[in-house]
DNA sequence: AACTCACCCGAAAACGTTTTCGTGTTGAAA
DNA sequence: TTTCAACACGAAAACGTTTTCGGGTGAGTT
């Protein structure tokens, strides 16, 4: 077992100082080519690399990036990290992941854990804690600190912050409007509760597609899953007691389960309901019949905070007090859950 | 903007030396109780927290695992993060993610990258391309700097090294002598191509399973699928040209696919054909029909491969070439896509 | 012979910690 | 008064880098 070598081993090994092997590794014109071709040979033959920490410490840059999300287990935010990964690497970057697990505290402590020197800066997005309690101390405090902070999908206007988000409302009035240009009048919708910043702006973006092709709002076609393990119970007891003849659900999973429980009583999608998704994810693909669904770019979103992320990182000039908002576009995947014209 | 503060500013302000702050703050008898009491207010007030950088390079550890993967955006692979994360999270580590995307050059970088100080140790499957060119140079290479390495899922005989699997083997051979047992003689198999070490043992099991039960095995009746993208036509060309009852697939993708080729051409399931898939994802959960599938328990295989390299790292013994294989017990989740006896 | 100037290299500081060891002061015991 | 221990604190090394600055050597110029 051969343990890293570092510039000093070098150094007496060779029997000159270390700044000469620094210097000599680094191609300095200050060392002879002697000198220089003779470290090289010897750090090549002993493989030498230096140490990251040391740099690190250096050069007070560690090239990571932290991300702190809700969960992993998730279509969408495994996306995300997906598309940070990727960019992060293109330029050198390492990526620390972090769960909140939906958990105010936990999201605290990951951030002052990573907070201390170890990440250069953040892309987050809130637990569902974290936007019930309206308590953001630990991201002012990082910002003020000097770490950039990238905030994507779950965002808050209380911080200011460079942000990637979509036009939630926006798309679920599109996704509404698909729904109303295909003859559905009976639009159930299935949301969270609304704490959870991006449920209540698809559920004002369903209110606002209603009124303006002047449905009437049905309060008995609007269901807020406050528990989302045994969501299935209260989406079937809505399919039973209403008359309906459309879904717009919020996410994935509350698609899905409407779909099962319309099959269940022997409803046929999308001729007797049709059902409509938000978050494009493996289960709206692959569910039988498949789900029409509005395609959130977790690939793109993460992709771009990374950008924005770095690009403050590695800009001479502190940006303070610019920070931009990036918009990425939805586009809604038109599957077997509706119907085509 | 307040930056960080650090020992050497806080001793400064105090008038006294940085011993003397860094030992009070550690509640150090050496020093007096005026002395200690007045440091640890100042830091409080400050915020002070040590800077992990510093601490990495002092102490030669980091705190940190990483863990390298062919790709996040796959069920099973998050939900082993996720397991892998909790634990580390409970032992203060912190946890770096690299993608290989399934290129043997990715791992390889990536592995490099790590290797030079960032990082205390490995858990990691390895890319598809890594099993087929059988080169783990790099692997070998970070263990002989004594840098542990915790394979799992995805593992292979010429590393020695700590492991976590599951019995592919055994587990296929209970699924399908499940079908057996529920009266399925046609039985297909849908597998991935050989250099996928767990897709040639779950085959295995298929064959070995078969053959203890004296059923013939008929070549046209096992699928090896190559281009993943577009398995879809693969596996509707083998319903439909191949009387078979039932179907086996390795992963869950082949086996949602197979029930929606099956479904297109009007067949029911289970009655005309019944299926059972492998690893208990999200898609085997809420596909209609639910998908019988063998489970492989994500989370508890990252646990334990977090446990276990912790438990390595904390060890004051280098207990070399004394290498442990845990095998995590799987068990066959029944759903609508079998029949009940 | 004195001076200049490349050329080549080493010493040392810096990043932020922890920890060992040394040292000055004080009080009490001899 | 001397001696010695306890006490309280500081200096410095160490982790592994990079980089600035200063200095020694030799050759070439006046």
């Amino acid at each position: 077992m051969k343990r890293k070598v570092t510039l000093k081993q070098i150094a007496k090994e060779l029997d000159v100082s270390i700044s000469t092997v620094s210097k000599s590794l680094k191609d300095s014109p200050e060392i002879s080519e002697d000198t220089r071709l003779k470290v090289q040979a010897f750090a090549k033959l002993y493989n030498y690399k230096p140490n990251n920490i040391a740099l690190s410490l250096k050069n007070k840059k560690t090239k990571t990036i932290g991300i702190i999300i809700p969960e992993i287990v998730h279509h969408f935010f495994a996306t995300v990290i997906s598309g940070v990964e990727n960019v992060a690497n293109e330029h050198g970057y390492n990526v620390i992941v972090c769960l909140s697990d939906e958990s105010f505290d936990k999201e605290v402590i990951n951030m002052e854990m990573l907070a201390n020197g170890s990440i250069d800066g953040f892309i987050m997005s809130l637990s569902k804690e974290t936007q019930q309690k309206k308590d953001f101390h630990h991201i002012t405090e990082v910002i003020n600190q000097g770490m950039p902070v990238v905030m994507f999908d779950r965002v808050t206007n209380d911080i200011l912050c460079d942000k990637v988000i979509i036009d939630d409302n926006l798309s679920a009035i599109q996704a509404v409007q698909t729904l109303i240009d295909k003859g559905f009048k009976k639009i159930a919708l299935i949301t969270t509760v609304d704490y959870v910043s991006v449920g209540k702006l698809r559920t004002e973006g369903y209110l606002k597609a209603l009124k303006s092709n002047d449905i009437k709002i049905d309060e008995n076609l609007i269901l807020k899953i406050e528990d989302i393990e045994h969501c299935d119970e209260a989406i079937e007891n809505l399919i039973n007691t209403q008359k309906i003849d459309a879904i717009f659900a919020v996410n994935e999973l509350f698609a899905v389960t409407a779909i099962k429980s319309a099959l269940k009583i022997g409803l046929r999608i999308p001729e007797d309901i049709a059902v409509i998704g938000f978050t494009d994810g493996i289960i709206s693909k692959y569910s039988s019949p498949s789900i029409t669904t509005v395609s959130q770019n977790g690939i793109k979103m993460g992709g771009k905070a990374a950008k924005m992320l770095i690009d403050r990182l590695e800009s001479e000039e502190e940006d303070d007090e610019h920070y931009r908002t990036e918009v990425i576009e939805t586009h809604l995947v038109e599957r077997e859950s509706t119907p085509t014209l």
